[in-house]
DNA sequence: TGCATACATCAAAAATATTTTATGTGAGGT
DNA sequence: ACCTCACATAAAATATTTTTGATGTATGCA
């Protein structure tokens, strides 16, 4: 079985590459082709393709195929879960307790 | 110089860890200080050293001296802005354009 | 059917990140 | 000053991620 830590891990995979950010930013724009994506990239074609599906693992894109292409585009609702994962992450919660620890 | 894009990368790096999103986890719960967090994790002295580098420098963790103790907590203001950046991030901006590029 | 296009997958190489062990540094205490 | 504790840093070993090049698969068209 998997940790809930992996699972959260790989949705901020998502974020954590150069390239991914700028497929993010593009796609911000709207929906767009694997092709047009290529062309604003410094990578090649199997790179694309190993970096949209990790971008589709973690739930913030989702793709769509129309015949020979694949467009992609942000998802409308995996963009937002991610909002609130951050939110849940950092926000704290119960009392402010100190650290007991050393003799605090 | 370094790309925005970098910098970034740099803050989601900081959920992209198991350890990370178990101190995180505590530090949820209030300030802990370095021994009560290593009580609770897998890794050794300075593993636990090397990981909470990473939370500071995403902005997301501050750390406070105190004696020979270290204490840290999730930062009131970094937190936030990491929940907003994520915001920004996955935003649908401007019009829906279609992808123009496959004679669509 | 045969061919070209669009994309996925695989495996090896290259680049990065993490872990581990040893050592360094600064704050107290004696 | 000397010792110990808490933590940081460095270097080497290991693991994971990313890139690259080759090959596979499905679609559409002649």
């Amino acid at each position: 079985m998997e940790s809930s830590y992996q699972s959260q891990a790989r949705v901020f995979k998502a974020f954590c590459d150069e390239t991914r950010l700028r497929v993010l930013e593009m796609l911000r724009g709207g929906e767009k082709c694997a092709c047009k994506l290529l062309e604003n990239l410094d990578c090649g074609q199997s790179g694309l393709s190993y970096h949209m599906k990790i971008l589709l693992e973690s739930g913030i894109v989702t793709s769509r195929q129309e015949g020979k292409w694949t467009y992609y585009r942000i998802c409308s609702e995996g963009a937002p879960a991610v909002v609130s994962l951050v939110q849940q992450l950092t926000t704290i919660t119960g009392d402010p307790d100190q650290c007991d620890c050393c003799e605090n």
